[in-house]
DNA sequence: GACTAACGCATA
DNA sequence: ATAATATGCGTTAGTC
């Protein structure tokens, strides 16, 4: 039975709420009561709630012990519409989508507050002046009315559900947190980093590699100033355009040893040191803030902290708690996998429908068993390569999955042409900035490009890449939501989502039931995403203690 | 002091 | 196998 309520939050703590019909008219009278949590939490039987902003409304919810099992988050919703009608970029608040409504001027989207350390997720909510319930409503009815008007309607509205859902997961992870050894996180700063000179100064192995880059260049250079290195290689006569690691690796010079060495523990004592301990890691969970779509391609990003990109050497102070394991789970070959679903390419659908190595099944069927030109050549039509070897591997791979690489050229001159390219449920990359001229569009790969079509040919790669990982994100928060769902009996909880990687927290003995969940809901997606599909995603799992020991 | 660009590197 | 896609973020140097 579908019951759905639309709420807002009241001055004081209170709430607005009114049940709903089919088409998104209030069914009732329009209450009024003094506390929101009480209000949501004492009607269970509502199966979506409707309400402005998660950010706004969900952490307060959790923080009173409420959980809910759907939304329908009405400004996530309104930039996603925005974005198939080619607006991305209009203001996306319920005060913007209910001026347009009414012919008012239109307000601008407050800007988003910056990052504050350790403060909960509710720091994304949009801060805004106080629209009335009736603009909530009528602006909810209008956006029902629009995902008819999308390419794929169903599509576009599998779509808008499955990021509302992502906001309630993202909102229970951050609450939840990843468990974070403080005490191990200190142990490996100090071996790896050494004690810091007068307990905050810079830390001692540093120092000794300065020096030791120094003395091998015979004066003084800072390794972290890369103009001072550059010159200093320079004058010891070695030609380098740029002080990245793989470039110096090519030179036999006995700075470069220390260089590279000092450069990886720098990068460890400012983005994942003592000071971002301090900042992010409380009562022994990191909270990275999740924003799901947050990227124009529907990948999520985290708003401080750096929660994707925690180094793989830092992984080790990701520690269960007792009698706790991670069931950590990344979902194998994804990318190709979506393409071949995406693609309907019968040959790819047929070695994507095997859970076994994809580009080994690639390489046996095209590139007589060399499975790393296989994956050479995948990998480059998914991005767009445009030089090296793989081209002639790309040209192979044309030949035997024509579907396929048709479906990313076709994505990648839609760019070039600056049209609107959509994954497959309907998240719409923006039109580019510069309308291209014919000129520029049919002009030969030029001996001189132009910055036109340089930028072209930028833009065609992005779209390219766009479809499939998109698409990608797209299957995601569906597969997230059907965990999600599947875990609610469990004591289990996510706690951590990064593109195609998720770690759910458990009682051990719960472990091999969240295993399964994770695939059941691996499948599961698969079929609500793409319709029945032969292609499988298989997620390798993996129950530890301890992140580190997961790879 | 606030802001930006360029750089470099971590993740998928 | 650092070529090609998407990000976040901390540093320094330069500008206002």
């Amino acid at each position: 039975m579908d019951e759905r309520w639309a709420i807002a939050a009241e001055e004081g703590g209170g709430a607005v709420l009114a049940r709903l019909q089919p088409d998104g008219q209030p069914a009732g009278h329009i209450l009024h009561e003094p506390d929101l949590a009480a209000a949501v939490g004492s009607r269970p039987q509502v199966t979506r709630w409707v309400w402005r902003s998660s950010a706004e409304i969900y952490p307060r919810l959790l923080a009173s012990g409420v959980r809910v099992d759907r939304c329908y988050d009405i400004e996530n919703t309104e930039g996603l519409l925005l974005g198939h009608a080619g607006r991305l970029g209009e203001p996306r608040s319920l005060a913007a989508a209910w001026a347009r409504l009414t012919g008012a001027p239109v307000p601008p989207d407050p800007p988003a507050r910056a990052a504050v350390p350790g403060e909960q997720s509710s720091l994304f909510e949009i801060q805004e002046e106080p629209v009335a319930f009736e603009a909530l409503l009528q602006v909810y009815a209008d956006q029902l009315r629009r995902h008819g008007d999308a390419e794929h309607p169903e599509r576009m509205r599998l779509l808008t559900a499955s990021e509302s859902s992502g906001m309630l997961v993202a909102a229970e992870m951050d609450r939840a947190g990843l468990p974070w050894s403080e005490t191990v996180h200190r142990e490996l700063l100090a071996e790896l980093l050494g004690e810091r000179f007068g307990g905050s100064g810079e830390p001692r192995r540093l120092t000794e590699l300065a020096d030791e880059v120094s003395a091998a260049f015979g004066h003084r250079v800072r390794p972290d100033l890369p103009a001072d290195v550059l010159k200093a290689f320079k004058n010891a006569g070695y030609q380098v355009k740029t002080t990245r690691r793989w470039e110096l690796e090519t030179l036999d010079h006995p700075a470069v040893a220390p260089l590279i060495e000092y450069k990886k523990l720098y990068r460890i004592y400012t983005a994942n040191g003592w000071s971002w301990l301090h900042d992010w890691v409380h009562d022994g969970r990191f909270r990275p803030g999740f924003l799901p779509g947050g990227t124009v391609s529907g990948r999520w990003v985290t708003n401080g902290g750096g929660g994707l990109q925690i180094p793989k050497v830092i992984r080790r102070a990701v520690v269960a708690d007792p009698g706790w394991s991670l069931v950590v789970a990344d979902a194998s070959q994804l990318e190709p996998r979506i393409l071949a679903a995406i693609s309907r390419d019968p040959a790819l659908m047929k070695v994507a429908g095997d859970s076994g190595d994809l580009y080994k099944a690639v390489s046996d069927e095209a590139f007589a068993g060399n499975r790393d030109m296989a994956k050479l050549a995948v990998l480059g039509a998914i991005y767009g390569q445009t030089s090296g070897d793989g081209l002639k591997n790309l040209a192979m791979l044309r030949k035997r999955f024509p579907r396929a690489v048709a479906y990313v050229d076709d994505a990648a001159r839609a760019g070039e042409e600056g049209r609107l390219v959509r994954t497959w449920l309907g998240r719409t990359c923006p039109p580019s900035g510069a309308p291209l001229d014919a000129a520029t569009l049919e002009g030969p790969p030029a001996d001189e490009p132009t910055p036109d079509s340089r930028h072209a040919r930028a833009r065609g790669r992005f779209t390219r890449n766009f479809v499939v990982q998109g698409s990608a994100a797209d299957w995601a928060l569906l597969m997230l939501a059907a965990l999600r769902q599947a875990l609610a009996p469990l004591k289990a909880e996510l706690v951590f989502f990064q593109h195609d990687e998720v770690i759910v927290h458990c009682p051990t003995e719960e472990a091999e039931a969240v295993s399964t969940a994770i695939q059941a809901a691996s499948d599961l997606a698969g079929t609500l995403t793409f319709g029945p599909t032969p292609t499988r995603f298989a997620f390798t799992t993996a129950t530890v203690q301890n992140y580190a020991d997961a790879k």
